[in-house]
DNA sequence: ATGAAATATGTAACCGATACCATATTGTGT
DNA sequence: ACACAATATGGTATCGGTTACATATTTCAT
């Protein structure tokens, strides 16, 4: 591998000048501007990435922490991200934190010992003092944070009140919201729009909590149905509990839509490949990443940022667990 | 951040010494060494991956290239990499070919750049005089490649046999094979060992090719069932056609696995989720993720391979879209 | 013509490690 | 006690860039 100073040797001028063209600082002849460029075509030279970083204590990789890429929602958003740091000639670097904070912690003291230009984060952890420290540039994507870090969301609240206002409006008159775990603040939010809405009905309610995996979703929604035959729609607040729903009532013994509607929440994949496919609030995961690589890299360029917080309308996407007539 | 002089001076050493210290090569006085660790600790040091790159021309990154994140068997695959590289002190840059062969060039001339200790690759060009050059540790992951690097697999030919012959047991007596696209090695492996059973039994059969996505595999399928109505088995090369088929079969007011069973490849999530839920072949994703990880550990770090490829047998999972008892 | 500003270029310190080489100290066999 | 090996340590060049600073040349207004 050919370096800098093989490169000025060969267009004879001082590497300061070899440096100064590559970087565009500082005066550089015409001359000197046509025998670099010659040499650097020559001699195929591409700069040691790892000797700037040294240099600059800055490198060209992004880390994207995330809880766990298997989990359907985040490979879509991996791959928005990868794509934008592409785009723009950054790399990332993929952490699976398993929303355990310790692992985060490490990945942290890791990303930034590689001089990393920035982080986009999944975390359900306050970090603020961490990250006061680092101060390497940070998005904060998919679930908002407490401290005062760019962020870019989906509009919770909003999906949760047009997917409750549908179930309502398809004739669905006592309503189970299945929430999140309650550390995940985007769930929060969902089952608060859901209450927003249905606080404007005279329409029974009820709301519980579950973590988002179609096996235990379907295990305590099944016995939630059991207990409570009334129900006769659902909000889940993600779509692998809506599928354990699904599950849980075909179960049941009951049918979807006509018995009781289902509507889900993040539009993964998957929901068009149940039956029947589901009625879902649809975030557009590719958006979500692509406008948090931007923002990163934004912030890693210098760029003013003109919003310091984004968040992206959901969709609802109507499909099979919803009725296609007012009942 | 505190640096190697840093340490050095707390210690009252020289930065030789500490270095030594820490990769444990040469010599380091008993005295010296129990300095350096307090001096470590209380400056709370950690060494400096970039510089340590620069100087060895080594880091700690592994790069994973791979199609494309957003593929149902991918990430499984990257996690069981990212786990086992995290285990073992590495890092994972992830890289989505898109099967792109200039993208793919493109990742490896920034992964060399970077040092990278070594390098995952699903891919189904053969890069054979690109890699010579790098002398990089490599594996080739799921697709075999032409050249002689070590290779992680499933064993296509005989998961596709068992496939075959379970369809066979189950009382089809008119089998389609879709293939996917014939780049892939992996998938024409699949059709060979199709082909191995079929020759053995007097049965009519059918191999179509299509790419691996669900809405061209269901109308590809969909056509060719409708001029073939007499085809009561499909053998498809991925869960993906699998589920393709599933739809188009659904389409034409067909039912599984009455009319038609199927048995899919790959042993995506998925494939539980549909109804009636697929009967497939599944890899070990996570195995085969996972062996190929230690195995590029083990070049990096020098260990003897013991074996220089390895190939995991599939296991066929059996669920709805086959019939319980033979006809 | 002249001095200031703009342009052009080179020298060398620096980023934070590693590793070769030289030197000093200790241990061991005879 | 002496020779020689083993142990311990430090100095410093090196990896391949960036950048502050010094110096040289050109441009240009007055």
């Amino acid at each position: 591998m050919p370096t800098i100073s093989d490169v000025a040797k060969l267009a004879k001028v001082s590497v300061a000048t070899v440096s100064r063209f590559l970087n565009d600082s500082g005066y550089v002849g015409k001359k000197s501007r046509e025998a670099i460029k010659k040499a650097i075509q020559e001699l195929d030279y591409v700069p040691s990435e790892v000797a700037r970083s040294l240099s600059t204590k800055q490198s060209d990789i992004i880390g994207l922490i995330i809880p766990d890429i298997k989990n359907p929602f985040f490979p879509e958003l991996a791959r928005a991200v990868e794509d934008t740091a592409f785009e723009y000639g950054y790399t990332v670097i993929l952490c699976n934190s398993d929303e355990n904070e310790l692992k985060e912690k490490h990945y942290f003291q890791t990303l930034t010992n590689k001089y990393v230009a920035g982080i986009i984060l999944t975390s359900i952890f306050d970090q603020g003092t961490n990250f006061k420290k680092l101060k390497i540039p940070m998005v904060a994507l998919d679930r908002p944070l407490e401290i005062n870090i760019p962020t870019v969301t989906t509009n919770n609240i909003e999906g949760a009140k047009l997917a409750t206002q549908f179930l309502i409006d398809k004739g669905a008159t006592s309503l189970l919201c299945v929430g999140g775990p309650k550390e995940i603040r985007s769930s929060k939010l969902r089952v608060e729009g859901f209450q927003e809405i249905i606080k404007e009905y005279p329409i029974d309610s009820h709301i519980i909590e579950s973590p988002y995996d179609f096996e235990t979703a379907e295990t305590i929604i099944f016995d939630y149905l059991k207990h409570n035959p009334t129900i006769d729609g659902i909000f889940a607040c993600s779509d692998a509990s809506a599928i354990g729903a699904l599950k849980a009532i075909h179960k049941l013994n009951l049918s979807v839509p006509e018995d009781i509607q289902i509507v889900g929440f993040d539009g993964i994949q998957m929901g068009k490949v149940v039956s029947p496919s589901l009625t879902t609030v649809a975030q557009n995961i590719y958006q979500l990443g692509q406008a948090a690589a931007k923002m990163l890299i934004h912030q890693i360029e210098g760029k003013p940022l003109e919003n310091t917080s984004v968040c992206i309308n959901p969709k609802l996407i109507e499909r099979e667990t919803t009725r296609k007539e007012r009942t």
